[in-house]
DNA sequence: CCTTCGTGGATGTATGAAGTTCACGAAGCG
DNA sequence: CGCTTCGTGAACTTCATACATCCACGAAGG
């Protein structure tokens, strides 16, 4: 019952971006202020990317652009990007995967615990963490985007 | 973000127990009707043993029976008696995990999902779950405690 | 046309969950 | 007493997947 490194990785990531809303930051700025190994945070952004939670840009000064606002991005959605559909329990969704499925006295508890999960997630931004960030996410010397 | 199988199982045992609140079942009954390998169930019964959820017997006639009524076992025990303490990520408590502590903005978030997750574990009891159990955990079949 | 830098896919690795095996000893029963 | 039942405890195997790495490719700016 624990977070993916790999979600804590993209969170980092977009409260770091979340930091200097507008700015564009390379790969290698990410990878080394968040202390995220490059080659693994670029799957990662592409997962981002194909969601549309954030543009890049290929080439020379190429890079990442959030494209919301940090406070209208909410964990939900990045969750989600992540981790794909929120479940807490294989067979949440899908009764054929336990012999027991119609008689599960347990399902409720899980289903309750999701949906307060999902409320929680939703309800916070990363315009939020931002503000919970001691240094505020990015320091603010990056490059403005084109 | 899943729950793991191991808690399903010993959930799923102690609602089966919890439906005859008082008798005693051996890990035959419990394994067979619940689906669960013999030789892992006795693994997670030692768990629950270990924790004082529930009282083994040995030798012939031998078995378990749970040691609180079922309305006062709440999932929070069942659930830290598997998993240990509940973290959402790993660096929770320990901050030597990462360079970023002092200055994370995502600690509240994971904070308050635990506090609302801790929460909701210790309001639900087996007896609830044993109720929302369309046949109400075991069918009584079995022999009485001597 | 050379360099920069994200893309996409293939591949490697290591950890932990899930499951198995077995020798042991407690305890009931004849 | 000796046989059988049945949980105990530890060692061991298997397998999935999270995490990470590598590399050839192509878009784009100077």
């Amino acid at each position: 019952m624990q977070v993916s490194r790999t979600l804590d990785y993209a969170v980092r990531s977009l409260i770091y971006m979340g930091g200097s809303p507008g700015l564009k930051f390379s790969m290698k700025q990410i990878s080394e202020s968040q202390h995220i190994p490059q080659n693994y945070l670029a799957k990662i952004m592409r997962r981002l990317v194909n969601r549309g939670i954030v543009r890049s840009k290929v080439g020379p000064e190429g890079g990442y652009m959030l494209r919301k606002l940090p406070a209208d991005l909410n964990l939900r959605e990045v969750y989600e990007a992540i981790e794909g559909e929120i479940r807490i329990i294989d067979c949440m969704d899908d009764e054929s995967v336990c012999a027991l499925y119609e008689n599960c006295g347990q399902l409720p508890l899980w289903d309750r615990l999701k949906v307060s999960m999902v409320q929680l997630l939703e309800d916070t931004a990363i315009g939020d963490m931002v503000e919970e960030s001691p240094r505020g996410g990015s320091g603010g010397k990056e490059e403005l985007a084109q």
